[in-house]
DNA sequence: CGCAGTCTAGCAC
DNA sequence: GTGCTAGACTGCG
């Protein structure tokens, strides 16, 4: 089990509809590595919006920054706000609406 | 906004 | 195998 797949696996654990952050995978998988985290992320195997390890996918799209403000990249951004509000996220100005009440702490 | 702290993955030697 | 660089971050000044 490598330090990616501790990761996804914390990832995974969010419910559909709620949101977490890297500051929280990290301290989860017993790091303060916030950088490591989104690292992880990016070396996914298998994508932006879903990484996944083995067979299964992990909705990253679920991980956003410390203060509910999505961090991330340039253009996929705009998709995972789309997919956030699609689960009933709302999405304001690339920052989560009642970001505390969503938050999902593993 | 900019700098420092922390950790992993990738590439070079 | 060791060493350096870059990166989806965070906290402080």
């Amino acid at each position: 089990m490598s330090f990616s797949e501790r990761i996804w696996q914390l990832c995974r654990k969010v419910p559909k509809g709620k949101v977490t952050t890297y500051k929280l995978l990290a301290e989860a998988a017993g790091t303060k590595a916030y950088r490591a985290v989104g690292n992880a992320m990016n070396k996914n195997p298998n994508g932006l919006l879903s990484c996944g390890y083995g067979r299964k996918m992990v909705p990253c799209h679920r991980v956003v920054g410390s203060n509910g403000h999505l961090h991330g990249f340039a253009h996929g951004l705009k998709k995972k706000a789309e997919l956030l509000r699609k689960e009933g996220i709302r999405i304001k100005n690339n920052r989560i609406v009642d970001f505390e009440k969503l938050l999902h702490r593993v």
